[in-house]
DNA sequence: CAGCCGGACTGATCTGGATCAGCAATCGGA
DNA sequence: TCCGATTGCTGATCCAGATCAGTCCGGCTG
């Protein structure tokens, strides 16, 4: 039963199962979503993924490796606006505008399934399911971008890291890469500072604080919680805008 | 003709306007949309339109009058996300998911039509069409986050201002409440500082400093661009993002 | 092997914007 | 008509975080 066989890796991935949590997805919704599967592709290190200012690009789902988006302001300093891990879309308003608003490249090396406008957009007039499921995974994007804005704009640069990181721990372990105790991070502290607003130079100094605090190590690639609760309370973390799953069983 | 009237009401409404740059709708569609259409319900200052943590909130398009979402800290600072004015969707995220993650209140008198949960669903799966025009819609808001997170994390205050007050004018143009002079914001300085990430002292300087160098005047509730290029210059202002329609005319 | 490069890390100094404190004008309500 | 609330506006002071100017270490390359 090869067509069986298929139906079930599509659920176990990453990304049905973000959206299984919304909507239940029948074998229809789920044989669609294998269509938008089909192309993958592979993005070394230094390979934009998307480009600004170019137009008809692809969007992708992301089956490993991590990768973020950001922009260049005029001066040359950049904001990275958001991190990709596996399971996440990826460059889907860069589909739905005529020309991508963002960059987005990869971290580390990059697998993901493309997935090109026009079938996007056949997928979602024949499986308004499967559509509306999608725009609840882009409200959820929405919402850490939301979080992301409040973290830079009324939070300390601790407060800042702290949250960052501990959202970054929760977004991990709903795909299974991370547990409470700590993940796997390989992001280096030029790209922390761009994330956060802030200068290289600052966050070592926030890493180092928080060490002898005892609150969390980052060292070697590797994120430590430990003391997991006094960094919640800290950082005023709430996850319920992550795994709250939606009450729409259409 | 009765239905014809209020078919071509709905096509003139700035909502629907909006959306119909990206697709072309179809009477089917704008009768789907009149349908979210028929609760009017008006808003009164200091009334919240949506409150964080509760659940089952309603989603609203506003006719007339202007409203920000925002987000309270553990510590009692408030950041507003987003200021939301006629035409716009306002509480989507609130309808998705379980419970609102967000606050809105007016800042002036608002007259909205607020939408289901329930209406919203039934229209996405019956019109495919409307429903991926809500999600260009929703990603066009979430450009504009975006927009706001560079604005707090890599620019200086002035030019975030600038860029602030530029985004607004140009949202307001294409709803016909603006020119490339000025318009009408009936935003306290508080509510700036509360939106720009900065204490409502240092706003009141940076206007100050912004009239005195002939850039822009914002008295008496009125904008008014001294010298429009020069701002679009001097925040690195691109509105592409705004108003380019989509490709897509499913 | 030397030379190089990228990332972690540190001290010294500078500054943009916060905070504190207070005045003036406007407005709506009793 | 006066009172209290709100908003605009200003000066003085303080501090979080930027910037500058490096060192140190490990891995890669010629």
């Amino acid at each position: 039963m090869p067509e069986t066989a298929s139906l079930s890796a599509i659920q176990d991935s990453p990304f049905a199962r973000k959206l299984a949590a919304f909507v239940k997805l029948s074998d229809l919704d789920l044989t669609a979503m294998s269509d938008l599967y089909r192309r993958r592709r592979r993005f070394a290190v230094g390979v934009d993924m998307i480009h600004q200012g170019q137009t008809n690009q692809s969007a992708y789902v992301v089956a490993s490796g991590w990768a973020c988006s950001y922009k260049i302001l005029p001066g040359g300093s950049r904001q990275i606006v958001d991190i990709q891990i596996p399971g996440d879309f990826l460059g889907l308003r860069s589909v739905l505008f005529r020309t991508a608003d963002h960059n987005v490249e990869p971290i580390t090396l990059v697998q993901a399934s493309e997935v090109k406008q026009r079938d996007l957009l056949n997928t979602f007039s024949q499986t308004p399911r499967l559509a509306t499921a999608v725009l609840w995974a882009a409200s959820r994007d929405e919402a850490m971008v939301v979080e992301h804005l409040v973290d830079i704009g009324r939070r300390s640069a601790t407060e800042r890291m702290a949250h960052f990181l501990l959202e970054l721990g929760a977004r991990l372990r709903l795909v299974g890469l991370g547990t409470r105790a700590g993940y796997l991070c390989p992001m280096s502290q030029y790209l922390l500072a761009d994330a956060l607003g802030l200068s290289a130079v600052h966050v070592n100094r926030v890493l180092r604080e928080l060490r002898e605090e005892g609150m969390l190590t980052f060292q070697k690639g590797r994120v430590v919680f430990d003391d997991y609760d006094a960094l919640v309370e800290m950082a005023g973390f709430d996850r319920t805008y992550l795994d709250q799953d939606g009450p729409l069983l259409l």
